[in-house]
RNA sequence: GGCCCCGUAGCUCAGCUGGAUAGAGCAACGGACUUCUAAUCCGUCGGUCGGAGGUUCGAAUCCUCCCGGGGUCGCCA
């Protein structure tokens, strides 16, 4: 049998009950396969163990039987009646059944579930966490906005996305640095510093005409002129440009990281490091990247066939320094160098991916807008290239968001520099909604945010729901503790009798709280940490019905101080999901509140 | 024209990398408050998964070709 093939057979996640399966399936497989009803190199890649969509099809179960019936030489709903004679031996497991085309369905006997929740309640914080990562080092790359301005919406959910897949991939296990990538070199920050010159001239009494076309207009730029103002006096005036274009640019970038830093920490967001393009030209470390590339022949001077479709008009065929990316999948070969000799910006983040490789990054994960889209295959081949396939890289692309105000759409005027700054939104509605909203679509889907809406207390809004769910909970054990005994509230863990929670939406919610990791494990493999926000949307809708049921039923409330053993067990469950609803929106870095 | 993303209920979207009869919310309709917070819950209605082929025990999911929407296309970052 292949090691490690099947599920849950490689890195174990604590308390996930569907690897515990697993290892219990496998087990089956592998003793059949000692019978020789299996054959001995069986291979079991595609057996999973997962949750039947449907709640009658069991808690658990197996496609092992339709996976393997073909090395077994055996139809599949045979194979399954063997493997399901093997599992009916364990005695964690109850209604082992074979169903449909060949499933293996199954439930899950009373300590099973006894062990997991009392495991979330030991386990606290730590319950969802795993080493699936096994420590691997990953490089999460996302803002690296210029510093040309403040971050605006635009920015602001790649931030939040990435914040929470750094998050995501942290709690599974993988070593992660938070990198922002400084664009502080090119044409941008040139005619950043001569907006911020003109605005200095003004803080100085002078008469500025309109800014030009090309440089920044923003009133944001004010300050700093008149920062510079009461640090150089007069000086940079009597300065040619050549001599004052440094001293600006570097104190205008100087500034705006600092708000931007400021921006991203109202939002919870901080990177550990900050990594200047600049320095990759000053250290020569872009000539040494292409030195080397020369030497392994990913390198040649030559011409690129023009655009198909529109050609442009004033395309002249050129010879250039070009990288061999159409050897690494790339569609074009990619040029390093300007037609001024200056190197390109693809050639900065060339050496920025060797960079990083050196460091032993063995993922890098680069959260960009979508219209960046056509500029991955270019960094994966140099990846490629460069880590001689040894590391993956990895974008993300966030589609755009869409502004409304009660739904009317919000109109912004880029030209005129009037955008709504991220600051603006976070102030407006606070950190934690804008964190939970930018999740509750998939990462390359448009997302509406309307302001309103973010702010209403109601269903409509996820936010408020999920954190309602908590609210709710704590409110229990604000009652708990008026009506009940102190030494029921004290009781120790191992005592709970959790059999006592017979009803079938307790149930639910306990099968849904034993989902968690499992989920978890499958959002960080396909870095999406949206799968986290729906997760808690259900887990949340799970308990809002429990909820509603003891309006209905008396005997189904949380707290009957005639029954202290039911009320225990319930308790205990409203503290696993509660434990469950912390460490989800720890992810998204979202605090949970208390009451509301 | 090339490449990338998207197309699932009237609307907004999930769909756990191939599983069983495709799911939520909103909207529409009908119910549940002397409250452990009704800021919630329950039920009903609603889908040729853009279209056509293919791969196999099995496809919304993978492959090919179309249709429609968005992004992008040598020296900007």
């Amino acid at each position: 049998m292949r090691a490690g093939a099947l599920q849950g057979e490689g890195r174990r996640i604590p308390m996930n009950l569907f690897d515990d399966v697993a290892h219990k399936v496998n087990a089956a497989l592998g003793a059949l396969a000692e019978e020789g009803v299996l054959p001995a190199a069986v291979d079991t890649a595609n057996v999973k163990v997962e949750p039947p969509r449907d709640e009658a099809h069991g808690e658990v179960s197996t496609n092992a039987a339709m996976v393997l019936a073909k090395q077994a030489k055996m139809p599949p709903c045979e194979l399954a009646e063997k493997i399901a004679e093997k599992l009916r031996a364990d005695a964690d497991l109850t209604d082992v059944a074979v169903a449909g085309p060949g499933f293996i369905n199954m439930r899950l006997a009373q300590p099973f579930w006894n062990r997991l929740l009392s495991a979330v309640l030991a386990l606290g914080d730590a319950y969802g966490c795993s080493d699936m990562g096994g420590g691997e080092k990953v490089n999460v790359e996302y803002v690296s906005a210029n510093p040309t301005g403040p971050l605006h919406v635009g920015h602001t959910r790649g931030a939040v996305f990435g914040d929470a897949l750094a998050n995501l991939l942290e709690e599974t296990g993988f070593d992660v640095t938070r990198e922002y990538y400084i664009n502080d070199a090119g044409a941008q920050v040139q005619a950043l510093a001569r907006s911020v010159y003109l605005r200095y001239c003004e803080a100085l009494g002078l008469k500025i005409e309109k800014i030009p076309e090309g440089l920044y207009p923003g009133e944001y730029l004010k300050p700093l002129g008149q920062a510079l103002v009461m640090e150089h006096h007069y000086a940079l005036l009597k300065m040619e440009e050549e001599q004052w274009l440094p001293i600006v640019r570097d104190f205008a970038i100087d500034m705006m990281m600092v708000m931007i830093r400021d921006d991203l920490a109202a939002l919870g967001i901080t990177h550990e490091v900050f990594f200047s393009e600049r320095t990759l030209h000053e250290s020569g470390a872009i000539e040494e990247t292409i030195r080397e590339m020369e030497q392994q022949g990913l390198i040649y001077t030559g011409q690129l066939p023009p655009p198909k479709g529109k050609p442009p008009e004033d395309w002249e065929p050129r010879d250039q320094l070009l990288f061999r990316s159409t050897d690494f999948g790339d569609d074009i070969d990619r040029p390093l160098k300007k037609s001024d000799g200056s190197y390109t910006y693809f050639a900065a983040d060339v050496a920025y991916i060797r960079e990083k490789l050196r460091r032993g990054h063995m993922q890098l994960v680069y959260v960009l807008g979508a219209d960046h889209g056509g500029y991955v295959k270019r960094l994966q081949a140099a990846n490629a290239a460069l880590s001689g396939g040894k590391a993956r890289l990895i974008a993300r692309l966030c589609q755009l968001v869409k502004l409304y105000r009660g739904g009317e759409p919000v109109k912004m005027s880029k030209r005129a520099g009037e955008f709504i700054t991220m600051r603006e939104v976070v102030d407006e509605v606070g950190a934690d909604v804008v964190r939970f909203m930018m999740l509750t679509r998939s990462n390359d889907a448009p997302l509406d945010f309307d302001f309103e809406k973010v702010k209403e207390q109601s269903r409509d809004n996820p936010v408020f729901y999920v954190q309602y769910a908590h609210a709710r909970i704590a409110s229990v054990f604000r009652n708990a503790a008026q009506e009940l005994p102190e030494n029921l509230l004290q009781a120790d863990d191992d005592s709970i009798r959790w059999e006592l929670l017979e009803d079938a939406a307790e149930h639910t919610l306990m099968r849904r709280v034993g989902e968690y990791p499992r989920m978890l494990a499958a959002a960080a493999r396909a870095h999406e940490p949206h799968r986290v926000a729906f997760y808690l949307m259900d887990l949340a809708g799970d308990f809002h019905a429990l909820w509603n049921k003891g309006k209905e039923n008396p005997q189904l409330r949380f707290i009957l101080p005639d029954d202290p053993e039911r009320t225990q067990a319930r308790l205990g469950l409203l503290r696993a999901v509660r434990q469950v609803l912390r460490n989800g929106l720890r992810i998204l870095g979202v605090a949970p509140v208390e009451e509301m």
